[in-house]
DNA sequence: AATGAAAATGCAAATCGTTTGCAACAAGTG
DNA sequence: CACTTGTTGCAAACGATTTGCATTTTCATT
């Protein structure tokens, strides 16, 4: 789809200002390979505007989300953790070893779950599916 | 397999004393169908024993994971949820109207989830399917 | 049944991640 | 450039969970 959305446009269209925290913050997400949690966001705004402060990151983070412009997951045991909403849908796969995040799709997987969610009578508003692994070791 | 574990017994031989809260809130669990989180497992304790701390009730809950007693699920925004680890594995369909936890299970799903998992390089450890949706309306 | 060492408890204070009230401030309109 | 309103930074509040510590319990031993 979608490779490169315009956030600065939709967010304008969605009526809320470009804020220079939020530019930045935009910025850095676009920039981000792996999922950032906010205290990660916020070092990394710090060194472009040291006058950011933590609260804003969590609600520009909040507002993007309600927006549909990052996804937040919340792993196992730790804070949650963003990655803008680029690309297409995927799930995840934790390396328990190192933390790293590995996306990955299966759209078998997909219609599976929405065959299980139909059976039991329900319609699948969206899932969570979080593999955690480690690496084999050999081949 | 197991339909009805003995945890005193297990608990007496890892070497973990069988005090009272722990035997209320085994108990508790026991007769639990739902999935309760640690505050109405304290509510309930509190009925049997008024002296039960909250405390207590996390330190239990953190120790029954430990042992392999109980399972401890991280739905979405909420507290922890635990159900004692009887029966066989399954993943959650969570009612977003009610909050209701409905069980599945599919083998087919879980087979699939591995071969993922390998093609990635990985040895799953275990993993984390829930659904969000809403009862169907009619038929 | 009484003894004692070790483990477990209750309480309150601390912690972590996240949210919020509020006064100062900046974005976009005219 | 001024005005209106949204947004910010700060610090305090928050909910869930954990922790330090003095006091109780358990359970193996007498």
């Amino acid at each position: 789809m979608d490779q490169h959305r315009d956030y600065e446009s939709e967010l304008r269209e969605a009526g809320v200002r470009l804020t220079k925290p939020r530019k930045i913050i935009l910025k850095i997400l676009g920039e981000s390979q792996d999922h950032p949690d906010a205290m990660a966001i916020f070092r990394r705004a710090v060194k472009i505007d040291a006058s950011i402060s933590l609260a804003t990151v969590y609600r520009t983070m909040k507002l993007l989300e309600g927006l549909g412009a990052v996804h937040r997951h919340s792993f196992e045991g730790g804070p949650a953790r963003f990655e803008h909403a680029d690309g297409e849908h995927h799930d995840h796969l934790i390396d328990l070893d190192t933390g790293r995040v590995i996306e990955f799709h299966s759209e078998t997987l997909e219609r599976l779950q929405e065959q299980i969610a139909d059976e039991l009578g329900y319609d699948i508003e969206h899932h969570r599916l979080e593999l955690y692994g480690r690496k084999r070791r050999q081949r």
